[in-house]
DNA sequence: GCGTAGTGTGAGCAATAGCTCGCGTTTGCG
DNA sequence: CGCAAACGCGAGCTATTGCTCACACTACGC
């Protein structure tokens, strides 16, 4: 497996080709979806998109710059689903933090709930060039930095340290949703999930640090 | 690629076969850990134990099969590692809330901090047959069980859902030891992490629920 | 010593993957 | 029109993979 290009070999001028690059990347979301990365063969995405295999590698240099045009489609969607919270966020009526919390984590579970076989595809079991993994990075320290600059406005919240306290939400956020979609636990409904997980959240926000904590009252 | 039995073909009789295995299997733990799972091929792992391709398929009738003796192992071992923990929490003398989450906390790191590339391949690339996976729920529901024993035992814990606490506390530990372990973060060290996560589980267990809250004390 | 079960071998088969390339068709435009 | 560029096609090439099989060697009970 050479490592080839990954940017596209030719420009769709014309609105007919830009139509069968469309169907192409939406016919291997479909693919991936259903059976995976090692099993999404080439072929079978130009069939799902009722494209000869020809076509195909005229837009899409391998295999792999499929999966990273599908990443970069997914993460261009997160960024604009999160863009209006992050603006909340910093914005001059800053939510308390209950409210903040929930909404991050109801946006959290919208984002993943949309495909969650195809996500998982893209985020785990396909193989992560470099670059992708560094544009990831980038965007979770970019969303750990607005929420760590919301702690230090939010007046509930007393953690020592919340830069770390900020990532740590992202992370937990992020892994809590990403399993709860993945792999959905039958016994309690989503909603108590997301509830929990909120309220852990906002009780570690809002705990006196153990250091400086007075003799528990009551 | 066909369904094919995931049980042994033969069994090692001799002292010589058996370590022929056992140079198999931790020839397939390197071999996956450094070239993921495709490319981890059969050929390769024969070759880095020392061994024919002839006597791997002896052993192991299917590439799957090497990559569940593998897990096998891990679980094994991990149940292993719990086990004095999960006696522990169960036992007369129960410890203390935050101790017993340092303690769960560090036992899950320790176990994840071993191999987290292969640890990664196993339980992420790597497609899981059912029988594997109804096998790794049965494990987090047993460990969410005794959690939640503990925390109905623990008078510090205030939480309405025990249960489902104890599955979010589960789940969270799991997540994040896990992407810790995997992707570890460079501007904290670990030990922070950890911290955090234990005094977010904590502040979560002993907060009192928000419904009936009495007006902050001060 | 001898036979049998256990063990080890590696060339090579069948299947399948990603991908190329020569050629036919359609589109835009003067 | 006519023509060049864009587009579309799919048989099939090359490489690789999981795995088989016919055979040779080793250990051990008798």
């Amino acid at each position: 497996m050479p490592t080839r290009s990954l940017r596209a070999r030719r420009q769709p001028r014309q609105a007919r080709s830009r139509e069968t690059v469309e169907a192409l990347l939406e016919a291997a979301a479909q693919v991936f979806e259903r059976h995976g990365y090692a099993a999404g063969t080439t072929n079978r995405i130009a069939a799902r998109a009722g494209v000869s295999i020809g076509s195909l590698y005229q837009y899409y240099p391998s295999k792999d710059a499929i999966l990273l045009a599908l990443v970069e489609r997914h993460v261009a969607e997160g960024e604009a689903a999160l863009a209006p919270l992050a603006g909340w966020l910093a914005g001059d009526s800053s939510p308390g933090l209950r409210d903040g919390l929930q909404a991050l984590v109801a946006a959290m579970v919208a984002l993943h709930a949309d495909r969650p076989a195809l996500h998982r595809v893209l985020f785990e079991e396909a193989p992560r060039p470099p670059a992708l993994r560094r544009r990831l990075d980038g965007l979770a320290t970019q969303a750990a930095d607005a929420i760590a600059a919301w702690l230090r406005a939010c007046p509930e919240v007393r953690v020592a340290d919340p830069e770390l306290a900020a990532r740590l939400v992202v992370q937990t956020v992020e892994s809590i949703t990403h399993t709860l979609v993945i792999h959905p636990a039958a016994d309690r409904p989503p909603a108590a999930w997301t509830a929990a997980t909120v309220a852990m959240l906002a009780a570690y926000l809002a705990a006196v640090p153990v250091d400086d904590r007075h003799p528990a009252p009551r």
